[in-house]
RNA sequence: GCCGGUGUAGCUCAGUGGUUUAGAGCACACGACUCAUAAUCGUGCUGUCCGGAGUUCGAAUCUCCGCACCGGCACCA
């Protein structure tokens, strides 16, 4: 008996799960069951993340602790994996004694193996800056170019992974494995980003406070990522080496979206080649889900509407709609016509109605379930296909195509379907042809279980349902043609997928769906001095003129009027604005900033702009005196 | 700017060691059937296979150029 254990990424708890966590999660769901189908012994891990930044300004903005915000949230994801049917083994959280000890042991054999520096940034430092100013930004004078100081040495410790040491590494198992990640575009990513160098990351925070410190320097917590990525061992219990961390370790799928996969793929093997431990076979990013094309945005209001639809249509359907629609390496636009037509199309006119239709002849003709007595056309080619179903899906699932892992089981769907009507089997009630009669029936119900065993993991209530209509007491998990009993008592019930009509399609709900929900700013930042802020100096300007940077997708090169002066600055806002909509405009500059030189070209004061989703250039109610200062 | 991906019927997508009539499902139309959830089964339908050039007896499939969209890197003072 082999293993299989896939994880999910741990997630943020700063907010509430959204469909992108969903659809990963059901994901990584569907391989699991599929694994136990196969009786492969199974460990589906999921979790979330919870000393992040982001958790802990969102507790700060609620007025809660960080470990009281999260034991708040925590639960909403137990909630919707519990909704969405998810058979993770572990849920875990990273707040946990297991995980806050598994990391540091992590962390202090990554440093015994020499792999972990106290490396120190140094450089010439101003004090009223609190930066660092590298080499090429200073005049031989050492002196800040906005204060006028003189700049001191300094260094600041750090703590470093030597990642640059496993680029070559990296490059040859990618290289090697072919498989290792998933899909292939991604993989030509990474390949491409390995050939041009990897720097080795810092891996501590001396200055944030929630997080786990490092054990042997508490002065400094564990970098978030660091920490997240060692949760997929220590959730098993690396720590003390358990006999569950050996069983399951390596891991053979980490699922994720396809946002996460660099660090899953690179920065995580290395860190286990340093720690002299295994690798994980797969990882597998996926597409994101759109909504009308857009990226899903908290701040833009754009998200899936995950409890209308699951209310209206059920979790098999919403599970199966997204794992059948898209292919799962591209992003997917979630529409609920879609939804809708998939529902109907596919659960209850293929599949919710041939169910219907079978048990209906037998039991209007038959005592039980009949005995299969005449073989007959059609019958050695329904029992085929079924070998053959089983063999595709398996390769689909191995390729992770889930798409059409799913279209492989609903042709057989449909080709029973075809049996029923080519045999025309309601017409062979009269005694002399019964026999023949039950044996049809007998073969499509052996279909339809066999077909439910298949389907198990991607809808599993549907394929229970299946089987107690049928008769079967308990859930029988063998797709082995043949093994459904006789005389079994058929109990047909309501359809499975009742029809939706489009006239009784719920309307958009304008309550809920088109309120952006606007509560909360994007972070919140510690607080500065007064003083401090006086130090910056805004000013009012014009846009004289503006053109593109050679070479720079992003960059404007702009000339503003300041009223007593003009000024060269460099914008990137590029992908927001072209330069004619620019010329003219008044915008609000950073004058006093440092300079700086981006793609040779010289920036003297920054262009202030909401950004965000979109870029939108800061201006005033009214045009003002070119000049004005902006406090 | 560099690198990668995608572009095939209204929709979601298959399809490439080049070969002649380009596929599936959904949707649509018609027919059959009536066991069934106005379900099922059959038949049909629409395509400049992104554009252009080239290689070839022959290209959606190979090469080059271009366009559009997506992504990665550089970059966002």
């Amino acid at each position: 008996m082999s293993t299989f254990y896939v994880t999910t990424p741990i997630y943020y708890p700063n907010s509430e799960p959204h469909a992108g966590n969903a659809y990963t999660t059901i994901a990584a769901d569907v391989l699991a069951r599929y694994h136990r189908l196969k009786d492969d012994e199974v460990c589906f891990l999921t979790g979330v993340d919870e000393h992040a930044a982001n958790v802990y300004n969102a507790a700060k903005e609620e007025g809660l602790s960080p470990q009281a915000y999260c034991d708040k949230i925590a639960p909403t994801f137990v909630k919707l994996w519990e909704r969405l049917n998810i058979s993770h083994d572990i849920f875990f959280r990273t707040t946990s004694d297991l995980h806050k000890r598994g990391a540091q042991k992590f962390l202090n054999v990554l440093y015994d193996n020499g792999d972990v520096y106290k490396g120190k940034y140094e450089g010439y430092y101003c004090l009223s800056c609190e930066e660092f100013f590298s080499e090429k930004e200073l005049t031989d004078e050492k002196i800040c170019p906005v204060h006028k100081l003189q700049l001191q040495w300094l260094e600041e410790e750090n703590y470093f992974f030597r990642l640059s040491k496993y680029q070559d590494r990296l490059l040859a198992h990618i290289h090697e494995n072919p498989d290792f990640v998933y899909p292939a575009a991604r993989r030509n990513e990474l390949l491409n980003f390995l050939e041009s160098g990897l720097q080795d990351v810092s891996i501590s925070r001396a200055s944030l406070s929630w997080g786990i410190p490092f054990p042997f320097d508490p002065e400094h917590i564990i970098y978030i990522w660091i920490e997240a990525l060692s949760n997929y061992i220590t959730a098993l219990g690396y720590e003390t080496n358990s006999e569950h961390y050996q069983t399951f370790w390596p891991a053979d799928v980490h699922m994720m979206g396809k946002d996460i996969t660099r660090f899953h793929a690179l920065l995580w093997p290395a860190m286990l080649m340093a720690a002299n431990l295994p690798l994980p076979k797969h990882i597998v990013g996926h597409g994101w889900l759109t909504k009308d094309g857009e990226a899903l945005s908290k701040t833009r209001g754009i998200f899936i509407d995950m409890d209308g639809d699951i209310d209206t249509y059920g979790v098999d359907a919403f599970r199966y709609y997204l794992l059948r629609e898209f292919s799962f390496g591209n992003d997917g636009d979630y529409r609920p016509a879609r939804l809708h037509a998939r529902y109907n199309a596919d659960l209850a006119n293929d599949l919710g109605n041939l169910l219907n239709r079978v048990l209906g002849l037998v039991n209007k003709n038959f005592e039980g379930i009949p005995a299969p007595t005449t073989p007959g056309e059609f019958d050695d080619e329904i029992e085929a296909m079924a070998q053959t179903t089983i063999d595709q899906l398996d390769a689909h699932i191995s390729a992770f195509a889930f798409d059409a892992a799913l279209e492989t089981i609903w042709e057989f769907v449909r080709r029973i379907n075809r049996y029923v009507q080519q045999t025309q089997v309601w017409t062979l009630a009269k005694p002399e042809t019964k026999p023949r009669m039950g044996t049809i029936l007998y073969n499509s119900l052996e279909a339809l279980r066999f077909i439910s065993v298949l389907i198990s993991p991607f809808v599993p209530d549907t394929a229970e349902k299946i089987q107690k209509q049928i008769g079967l007491q308990e859930f029988d998990t063998v797709a082995e043609w043949g093994r459904l009993p006789v005389k079994l008592t058929v109990s047909r019930g309501e359809p499975i997928f009742p029809r939706i009509d489009t006239k009784q399609q719920k309307q958009p709900q304008p309550k809920a769906a088109a309120e952006p929900k606007q509560k909360k700013k994007e972070k919140t930042t510690d607080l500065v001095s007064f003083t401090d802020f006086q130090k910056l100096d805004l000013r009012v300007a014009r846009i004289l003129a503006a053109e593109p940077i050679e070479g720079a997708d992003r960059l404007l090169k702009l000339q503003v009027d300041l009223g007593t002066e003009k000024r060269q600055v460099v914008a990137g806002i590029a992908e927001h604005y072209t330069p004619e909509a620019l010329i003219g405009k008044q915008v609000i500059v950073v004058v006093n900033l440092e300079p700086a030189t981006i793609r040779n070209v010289e920036s003297h004061g920054m262009i202030l702009a909401g950004s965000g989703d979109s870029v939108v250039l800061a201006t005033l109610e009214t045009e003002m005196p070119l000049g004005t200062q902006v406090r």
